[in-house]
DNA sequence: ATCGCAAAGTTGGGGCTCCAGCAGTCATCG
DNA sequence: CGATGACTGCTGGAGCCCCAACTTTGCGAT
């Protein structure tokens, strides 16, 4: 806050704050790191770290021969969790309810289950259960990965089955009464950051669901969204 | 993925390796720069850019004059919103209820809607509206910020009638039926960066959430969190 | 044994430079 | 007239350096 801050901070707050306010809208460019150096009087390493600092905050990109600019607003679409939707996620589910295209490749492997799974299933650490990979695309586009664990017993065998997760539970005689989802945020891992084509700067939110037949977990899965296109939209009856 | 990917990667991903595989524990010490640039032989700028990327991501922390050091787990509190707590934010009440002392300061003012309020509260933009910011403190550290939006009519005149919502609005002979939060993560801006004591590369959970009355909106407010010590967890009856 | 202080080590800000790879632009050549 | 190629400007990786501010450590004096 004193005046002797470092200078790189006075061209993050002065881009920053043209941003905001519109000076510079969307997909308008910033000025080049030999720009700033000029206009604001500072070595070409202040330039460039404010630059970087601004684009680890996901406000700016920078495209390599052509210049950094202001990223588009990217809409967060929002993500229901009004209804019960699955097929085979409910997030899947709502976007195609929306109007997009939703694709989605998969595999199943089977899987040891290791410590945390063994908490979150309750199950033994070395009971070995179906694991699926899913990556969702929307409109060509990357969208969200999904892996759901479950029991060998509880898999589906068929890509009907795969369409409902409570209507297969049903028809193994489990009735699903609630569903639990723990949201937090951090930085994508590099693999995360391949398959879902995330720009530098951009957090994920991780949602780690769970399925619950009474008091007992009966699946859970790991979904991975990139944080600047959604946000996820919780009702509750109070 | 060739063999001729930046060489600040290598090192990245070999410490962030030794962190996930426990050969780094949190509290642990990471090599100095001067001792990266021997190790991995490379120059002191890659060294310096691979503990910025691994800082920027959360998992060490620079302590200037001492070293970098693998981040403590922080544990990623639970926030539970499967019962209704109000008094005066749901999340401080389940922070309450898990043991925590919570403590607030606040201070309210009349304000403008403008057009983002407008929208979520179905009001004129030029209505005014109370609108109260909240601070609050676990264990003297900050915690939570906390900013809600009421038309005039239902702002509390006692301490309390803040204390429960549902209670104040019941009394005003409007019953609250639905709450829905919606969830993104952003980067912090300067001031909540300054007022939640956020290490750089942290970013936040925005919950805008809304109380409604039937199909209308009563109250509404933005709740930001620190990403790296809170998770969200909603239960949902299926 | 303890205190104080100086030296060494470390981070973070800042500066300068070189180079590879990419994207436009523009002029020249077929 | 159209296509090719040279040139310029930009980003991102990398190297090296200096300095201020801070911590840790270890030594020497009391």
């Amino acid at each position: 806050m004193a005046t002797s801050d470092p200078v790189y901070l006075r061209v993050v707050e002065d881009i920053r704050r043209q941003i905001h306010d519109g000076t510079l809208p969307p997909g308008a460019l910033i000025p080049s790191r030999a720009q700033l150096t000029r206009k604001y009087q500072v070595g070409e390493t202040a330039a460039r770290h404010a630059l970087r600092v601004l684009a680890s905050e996901g406000l700016i990109i920078g495209r390599i021969g052509s210049g950094h600019y202001v990223r588009e607003r990217s809409e967060l679409t929002p993500l229901h969790r009004w209804r019960f939707l699955d097929r085979p996620t409910p997030f899947a589910a709502d976007l195609q309810s929306q109007g997009w295209r939703v694709t989605w490749d998969w595999h199943s492997e089977p899987a040891e289950a290791g410590p945390d799974l063994a908490r979150r299933l309750r199950v033994d650490e070395s009971t070995t259960v179906t694991r699926t990979h899913y990556v969702f695309r929307g409109d060509g586009r990357p969208l969200q990965l999904a892996t759901a664990y479950e029991p060998l017993e509880f898999a589906p065998h068929s890509e009907e089955e795969r369409r409902s997760l409570v209507a297969r539970m049903y028809a193994h005689g489990v009735k699903i009464t609630e569903v639990v989802e723990s949201i937090h945020t951090r930085a994508p891992r590099p693999s995360e950051s391949e398959a879902l084509d995330l720009p530098v700067g951009v957090h994920v939110l991780h949602v780690e669901r769970t399925h619950w037949a009474g008091d007992r977990p009966v699946e859970t899965s790991d979904i991975i969204l990139p944080g600047d296109r959604f946000r996820m939209v919780y009702s509750m009856p109070v």
